[in-house]
DNA sequence: GCCAACGTTGGC
DNA sequence: GCCAACGTTGGC
């Protein structure tokens, strides 16, 4: 099975590249995804695919670093917890709705590649970022735009 | 802070 | 199953 590559989209204020960079084995499972969509990519990520890491909703927005999956789907389980902020109540441990994934920081890019340099190459013009309305947090990547963008980073 | 673009919910 | 109302995302 050929690897695969996603984009994961994340505020920096909630949680940042460097969030991940100091979390323990520098791993954390990412976990709130409460999208079907979204969810259903996550479902389909595998061991060892390439996620870019992006700064949603700050100045400036822009793909940041690159981690991989260690973990592949499995339930959320803030989605059980009525004090937690993503709880579900219809969602029921022996019939979860929610997944998430582990992800292990990779490295930084050099240069973070930002929202307007990806609009402004016309190699990544059909990446699913700047697509008009596209509000995923989960996302697949070609592996041409992946390496694109590992270029542009470098 | 604004608001366009979406997704979800719930009455009918 | 339709669709209005509402909530959220995220760039600007």
């Amino acid at each position: 099975m050929a690897k695969k590559y996603w984009l994961l989209k994340s505020e920096p204020s909630e949680f940042s590249i460097d969030d991940l960079e100091k979390s323990k084995n520098k791993t954390t499972h990412w976990d709130g995804v409460r999208n079907y969509q979204a969810r259903n990519f996550m479902k389909e990520m595998k061991k060892g695919d390439q996620v870019l890491f992006y700064h949603s909703s700050t100045e400036p927005t822009a793909v940041v670093g690159v981690c991989e999956v260690v973990k592949e789907a499995y339930a959320d389980h803030t989605q059980f917890d009525p004090d937690d902020k993503h709880f579900f109540p219809s969602a029921k441990p022996d019939n979860p709705i929610w997944f998430m994934v582990d992800i292990k920081f990779v490295k930084k890019l050099k240069n973070p590649v930002t929202l307007q340099k990806i609009k402004a190459n016309p190699k990544l013009k059909n990446m699913k970022l700047i697509q008009k309305g596209s509000r995923l947090s989960v996302m697949p990547v070609e592996k041409n735009e992946f390496d694109e963008i590992l270029k542009a980073g470098s």
